[in-house]
DNA sequence: ATAAGACATATTGTATGACAAAAAATGACG
DNA sequence: CGTCATTTTTTGTCATACAATATGTCTTAT
C-alpha cells in the first residue's frame, strides 16, 4: 500500500505507527481530508491500516498535536482549518511538499528565508563562536569538495545553513533549520529534473563565510540575502522551463 | 499532584492523556529530565500517574512528534539534546516559560520577533486584502476600548500581530503567531507582578496599522521594529526593576 | 402543537492483559 | 580470549471491554 512511497523516501520507517502517521498526514496535506471533515472512525481508520485501535489513536494524537486534527467524544476527528496547522513543524513541512500546491508552498518557504537567513547571518556574524565558525567553514569545505547537485552536495549545503542559524546563539531561530531543509530538499528534487543549469552558488556561500569571520554584520547580512535570491531565480527558472515543456498543466 | 498548575492555567484540560502530556514536556523543560536521561519507563510512569500504559504511550509519542525524545526498545525514551527540541511547538513554547530560564527565552522570542514582524508588516502592507485590514482594525479598536494590563487587552493585541502575520498571506510566517502569543503572555505575566508603568503602546500600534492601511511597505516595517523595540525595553526595565527588589537571586 | 426532558447511540477516552520485536547484556562454547 | 547463542528488558502491537461524552431522537407534559 505505501510502497511507492517508501521506495522514495530512503530512510526506514521502524514503526507502523509511524508509517500511519505519514499516511494520514500526507493525506491530510494533499487534501484527501479536506479542512473541516471528519475523520472515518478509529475503528474504520483502523480497519483500513490493518492496524489495531490504539496505534491509530497514537497516530492521530500526534496529528492532534501538530495542530492538523482536533479529535472529541461523539463528535470525531475533525481537520482543523489551515491557519490552525503548524506548518513550521517539519513532519508537516515534509508533507507539505506531496501535495498539489508544492510549488507555492516553495514560494512561501523562499520568502520566509529571505526574511530569516540574512538577519540570522547578521546575528552570526556578532556571536558566533570559534567553535561555530569552524563547523560552518568544514560545511563549506565540504561543498567545495562534492559535486553540486548530489545528495552530498546537499547534506553540507544545509549544514552550513543551519550551522549559521545555530550560530545567533537563539534556539528558537535554530528551530527554522527545518524549514530551510525543506526548501533545500525541493530545489534538489526540482533541479534533479532537469538537466545542467547548475547555479554555483559557491561563491556566494563563501561570501556569506569570510563575513561571519570578519564579524561583518553587514555584509553578511547582504551576502546571505544575495545567495537567496540567486538560489531563488533559479528555482523560478527552472520552473518556468518546466511549465514551457508542458504546457498542458491543470 | 496537579492541582496547583491546574489553578495557574484556567483553560480546561479535558483528558487525562493531555495533564500528563504538559507535566511530562514541562518535567523535561524544566531540566528534571534532562537531555541525555533515559525517562522511567512506561510501566513505571504510568504508574507514577496511575493511569493506562496506553494513555501513557500516547503521551510520549506526543513528546516524541515534538522532538524532545526518541523511544526505542531495550534503550528506553531518551530525552533528546536540545538543539534537536522543535522550539516552536506552542506546547513547548508554553513550557519554556515553566523553566528557570524564562527570561533567557523571552530575550530570544523578542530577538526572533525583532527579525521576523517588522519584515511581515511590510509584506502585509503590500498584500493585505481589505478583510485582513479590517481584521487589524478591529483588534487595534479593541486595544483602544479595553484598559492596558487586563486579559481582554492582551487578546486583541495578540490578535492584532496576528492578523499582520496572516496578512502576509505566507502560512509559515503565519505560523509564527504562537512565539508572539507566548511573547505576550509572558510580558502580561512579568507587568502584572509590578504596578503601573503601563508603556502605552497605542500610538505604536496606530502607527503600523496607518502604515499598513496606506500600503506604505517602510513605514510598516519601521512603525512594527519601534513597537517591538519599546515593548522589549518596557520589559527589561522590569526585570531591573526588580532585580533591584530582590537583590539575592541564587 | 410545541417545548422540555429523558434516553438511545455513536464516537472518543481509558483500562487491562497478553504477546511480538528489538537490542543490550550475559553466558556458553570453540 | 573471542565469538555466537541465550536471556532479559523495554518498547511495539494487538484484542477486548467498559466509561465518558455529546448528538439526535423520542417521549411526555403543558
Amino acid at each position: 500500500m505505501l510502497s511507492k512511497r517508501d521506495r522514495a523516501r530512503p530512510f526506514v520507517r521502524r514503526s507502523i505507527h509511524n508509517q500511519i502517521l505519514h499516511e494520514v498526514g500526507e493525506r491530510i496535506l494533499r487534501g484527501v481530508f479536506m479542512p473541516g471533515d471528519i475523520l472515518p472512525s478509529e475503528n474504520a481508520l483502523s480497519d483500513e491500516f490493518k492496524v489495531s485501535r490504539p496505534v491509530m489513536r497514537e497516530a492521530i494524537k500526534v496529528l492532534a498535536a501538530k495542530g492538523l486534527v482536533d479529535a472529541r467524544p461523539k463528535i470525531g476527528t475533525r481537520v482543523r482549518l489551515r491557519e490552525q496547522w503548524n506548518m513550521l513543524d517539519p513532519d508537516i513541512l515534509t508533507w507539505s511538499f506531496a501535495s498539489r500546491e508544492a510549488e507555492q508552498y516553495a514560494i512561501h518557504i523562499s520568502e520566509m528565508r529571505r526574511v530569516l537567513e540574512p538577519e540570522a547571518a547578521a546575528i552570526a556574524a556578532l556571536r558566533a563562536t570559534p567553535e561555530q565558525i569552524d563547523r560552518i567553514a568544514e560545511s563549506f569545505a565540504g561543498m567545495e569538495a562534492c559535486p553540486e547537485d548530489t545528495q552530498e552536495h546537499i547534506v553540507h549545503d544545509l549544514r552550513f545553513h543551519q550551522g549559521i542559524l545555530e550560530a545567533t546563539g537563539n534556539p528558537f531561530i535554530a528551530s527554522t533549520g527545518h524549514v530551510i531543509e525543506s526548501a533545500l530538499l525541493f530545489s534538489f528534487k526540482l533541479s534533479s529534473q532537469i538537466e545542467g543549469a547548475c547555479s554555483d552558488s559557491l561563491p556566494r556561500h563563501r561570501d556569506v563565510l569570510t563575513a561571519i569571520q570578519a564579524s561583518d554584520a553587514e555584509g553578511a547580512r547582504r551576502a546571505m540575502a544575495v545567495l537567496i535570491d540567486e538560489a531563488w531565480s533559479g528555482i523560478e527558472e527552472f520552473m518556468r522551463k518546466r511549465d514551457a515543456a508542458l504546457p498542458a498543466r491543470h
